[in-house]
DNA sequence: CGTTTTCTTGAGATGTGTCAATCCTCGTGG
DNA sequence: CCACGAGGATTGACACATCTCAAGAAAACG
């Protein structure tokens, strides 16, 4: 009834409207949720993380493309057998339901900012959410398993990480283009608030200087 | 437990950051969601409609703002015993779960459209959404309570129906101005694809060669 | 190393926003 | 019944943010 899968950085995982014979788990790695309309214009709609879910109970075919950014590891059910499981152990149901919350709850602050912030609102607050992840994760004691991801190191009182994706990628989360991306971090950098030590590493010395740059209200 | 609320239409039913003591349904009207920004910058997030759902369980503060579009009624329930309920009735847990997801479809269909879609392409794609939707009221059998909403009645092979809602409110909505709103209406009822008998009343003469101009691919 | 991918930067085009004037619609009260 | 007023909608002129196209530089990779 378990099984696990691998995929390798850069493969598809999923198809829209392929065929869901499974649902699964992220156990290990990174993935991303997108669209891609007919002509090339794609838009990322959420990231994956270790123990985020896939498939929805119900719906027999995959609504959006699945792709692994880094390798990736699957730990999958058949679907009969695990809608059994949910329906005979409420913790379950309670659980998944609090996911599927939680995920509406981001892609609503997306919606905000792909709507209404300007490029660079939209990369600070690309920036402070990694930054923010990239902390919980150290707090946590989780650590890049093997593939150099991510660490908060502190440096003095400045926060140090690893940007895990390419500019492109950037710009499909964010609704730009990548020279907009690419554009608007050399401005952040011009302005002090950011360093970049190299094309994917970020210093941010003040965090409060990126966050005033976010267009949320800091609280 | 259970209880009636009712608001006008222009009323504030939340404000974000509110704290909730109750969880609700609504019975009849419109409602929005939606979030705004320290400088006035608003984006709508979702709509509510009749039988939709308000508030999360788990959470005791409000995530974004609900305003009343027209009259609204809400049947509410004190927090604690829904909990229970929920726990005690999987089918009730089952069914909060699809709504969940069904929310998270429309963000995500929202995001696209709001990261990666041009102005017209945004207004088209709106006015495809409220010609399935009152196409679907009818088709059901609902009509508007007394509030003279809207009407999918054919006229000929047209699709016929009110809009709502104002221009600005559509351009909360897409992400827009309200005067890129009007002018790409404009621009679609003098390319033909639509006809405005009046500010708020839209014919659509041929829906396929509106849902052409949504960027969507036509299945 | 050579090759490829990724990133940066520039110049110019363009879509959407901003500001402002005017018009339409509808409800209200004289 | 009509005049009036207020909110909503349209349209124009212009500004400007972002996109497009293009050339190189920097890093990654075999």
């Amino acid at each position: 009834m378990k099984f696990y899968r691998s995929y390798e950085a850069g493969q598809t995982i999923i198809w829209r409207g392929d065929y869901l014979e499974n649902v699964a788990s992220l156990v290990t790695g990174i993935a991303t949720i997108s669209q891609t309309m007919e002509d090339g214009r794609t838009q990322m709609l959420g990231l994956l993380l270790p123990s985020d879910f896939i498939g929805r109970p119900g719906s027999e075919h995959a609504a959006y493309d699945v792709v692994a950014v880094r390798d990736v590891t699957l730990c999958c059910f058949r679907r009969k057998p695990f809608e059994e499981l949910i329906r005979n152990t409420p913790h379950v149901g309670e659980r998944l339901m609090e996911m599927a919350l939680d995920e509406l709850d981001a892609a609503r602050e997306w919606m905000l900012l792909l709507g209404r912030k300007t490029a660079r609102e939209k990369i600070a607050s690309l920036l402070c959410l990694v930054a923010r992840r990239t902390d919980a994760a150290t707090q946590a004691g989780i650590h890049a398993q093997g593939q150099g991801s991510a660490q908060g190191a502190a440096q003095g009182e400045g926060i140090y990480f690893d940007l895990p994706i390419t500019r492109e990628m950037m710009a499909n989360y964010l609704g730009l283009t990548l020279e907009t991306v690419s554009r608007q971090l050399s401005q952040l950098k011009a302005a002090g608030i950011i360093q970049l030590t190299s094309q994917r590493k970020v210093v941010v010395p003040d965090l409060r200087l990126l966050a005033a740059e976010t267009g949320d209200v800091v609280h």
